[in-house]
DNA sequence: TGTGCTTATCGAAACGTTTCAACAGTAATC
DNA sequence: GATTACTGTTGAAACGTTTCGATAAGCACA
């Protein structure tokens, strides 16, 4: 037996229609009454049925954010910044992951979705604005006026990392790629691309890597094999870089003096393994935190905006002079 | 204009009970005109709305984690675990986080939430409980039909690592405590203290601390201050032994050497740390699946379990022989 | 006294489901 | 041929809100 807006009005003597516009702060209805409301809520107990509210209104204050996994280092202080920025404003977040997780967004009437999440078809998202609910990707461009986007800088961080490299007299450089599906990991082998044709005195090879810290180790394995000299190695995430640490040490070769790294994220870790991860940095908290605004905004009717999180290098011994 | 069971209903010419009764399955319905209305309903990209629904059947299928903040380290793993046993059941799971979030326990209709949140006071989740909420507490003791708890052995923790740093000799000991509304910090210390009864020999002093970073590195300067010969440190989480390595590593003192410590929680950064730091391991990962797995037996009123997490200790050269 | 205006309150419909009880229609049983 | 039992379908109420349009009361003014 829930308490609902129609035993406030059967003991308050009133309409329940007085009752929900005086619960929701209505001018309306006179404040003598309103007060004399508000007392027998609390005294009842009375809370709101969002089921209910969510029916009528057709919103939900629920914003849903959609990740493959979030084991990864960084998803952390991601939602860290997400959650902030909307709860001040009243919203819950609900974090959907997994293939079920799709049919999700179109059932629960989510106010607004955050898409970190590969399997997402571009099509299938587009599908979803045209409906009506309001997107912003953090992996993908999308042009649609219920569609922001908050990208990170790839190409000038790849660009950077590429010139470290280069500017500590680096003439063989690898390059540890992401996955296909995932975007920053293309846009970040694109930029690599451009800046290497740059030096043309540069050796540069490209090698497969899954963003985890296994396929770094494999690639490292590749890289001794066929060793001869000291080489650069652009790891596209730290993840991978971790995972070239760990091969490493298992050998009688070192980071810094045979082999030099460089990775991408600045994830907590890279501060501590030894010595420390030269990396590009960017804030995690700002990026779940944009994201978050610019949702807010769409769903408050505005448009679409497109934003870009700066990304600066991370000095560090994992790379010195050739 | 959604498209609802109505309009099913009209176009294939029955009434809206029987394209309920026909889309949920049951089995009154003939095969022919179920297919008919799955047809139709395929045809006219038809959405159940969840609202709706959670109004009729009192349930949401969306399950609430309360965390007080999710940048520490190992939560991801938690939730990860916790995700995949929720959605292989058709559960959501939505994380609250901060003090808004209580309200939203109640409104939600959520069928049941796992609380790691010391910011709840156990009389307001008692009083959940009482209401019919279904909860599982990982953050205290409490007995209710409505409750599961899921715990670490702290205390099996706790005695290991003071064990440890006795077995390899040490005759001074510093404990750095959490903070007193942790349930984990106190069961820990509890234990501490009971542990090192045991060696008579064996000076002990406790020093505050609040689970992060900076306070363990508070406390390693005090330790510095009224430093004479080397001792044990028993940290009562990783991340404030990882504040106590920052410190020592500015000083002319080694880990390992002059200070000798040991951690608790066994998060992914110990193990690359140098040297790496000894500490108490259990897994998050299935932490939080078990912690979801009872909360779904108690959904399917079932009753309430009390569960416990076994804990192990990693060796590491943080801790050497006095 | 009647007209018009404002203000506080109310009734009722609507949101999209689920599910109980009722209902025909058919088949089985005596 | 009457009773019973089952089967597939239906109507209607209910879940707890919000909100539009109507209503009544109060007041000022002519």
């Amino acid at each position: 037996m829930l308490v609902s807006i129609k035993d406030i009005a059967k003991k308050a003597g009133v309409s329940i229609s007085t009752v929900s516009y005086a619960l929701n702060g209505s001018t309306k209805v006179t404040k003598e009454t309103s007060e004399r409301i508000a007392a027998i809520a609390k005294e009842l107990n009375y809370i709101p049925s969002a089921a209910a509210r969510s029916l009528k209104k057709r919103e939900t204050k629920i914003i849903g954010i959609y990740l493959t996994n979030y084991s990864g280092a960084f998803y952390g202080q991601l939602l860290q910044g997400m959650m902030e920025t909307l709860s001040e404003n009243g919203y819950e977040l609900i974090v959907c992951s997994g293939k079920e997780s799709h049919r999700f967004l179109p059932e629960r009437m989510i106010d607004g979705a955050i898409i970190l999440d590969a399997t997402f078809q571009t099509e299938e998202l587009l599908s979803h604005a045209e409906r009506g609910h309001k997107l912003v990707v953090m992996d993908r461009k999308m042009d649609h006026p219920n569609i922001s986007q908050v990208l990170l800088d790839n190409k000038a961080g790849a660009t950077l990392a590429i010139d470290y490299l280069a500017e500590k007299g680096h003439k063989k450089i690898y390059v540890i790629k992401g996955p296909e599906e995932s975007f920053d990991a293309r846009q970040r082998l694109e930029a690599v691309q451009k800046a290497v044709q740059r030096y043309s005195h540069i050796e540069y090879v490209e090698l497969n890597g899954e963003f985890n810290k296994s396929s770094g180790e494999s690639a490292a394995k590749k890289i001794h094999k066929e060793f001869s000299e000291p080489v650069g190695v652009f790891c596209l995430n730290d993840e991978m870089a971790i995972g070239v640490f760990n091969y490493f040490s298992r050998t009688n070769m070192r980071i810094g003096e045979d082999v030099h790294v460089i990775g991408f994220d600045n994830i907590e870790l890279s501060q501590y393994i030894q010595p420390r991860l030269a990396t590009i940095n960017y804030s995690k908290h700002k990026w779940g935190a944009l994201a978050s605004e610019l949702l807010l905004k769409l769903i408050k009717k505005q448009d679409a905006e497109h934003e870009r999180i700066n990304v600066s290098l991370v000095e560090g011994d994992s790379v010195r002079n050739r």
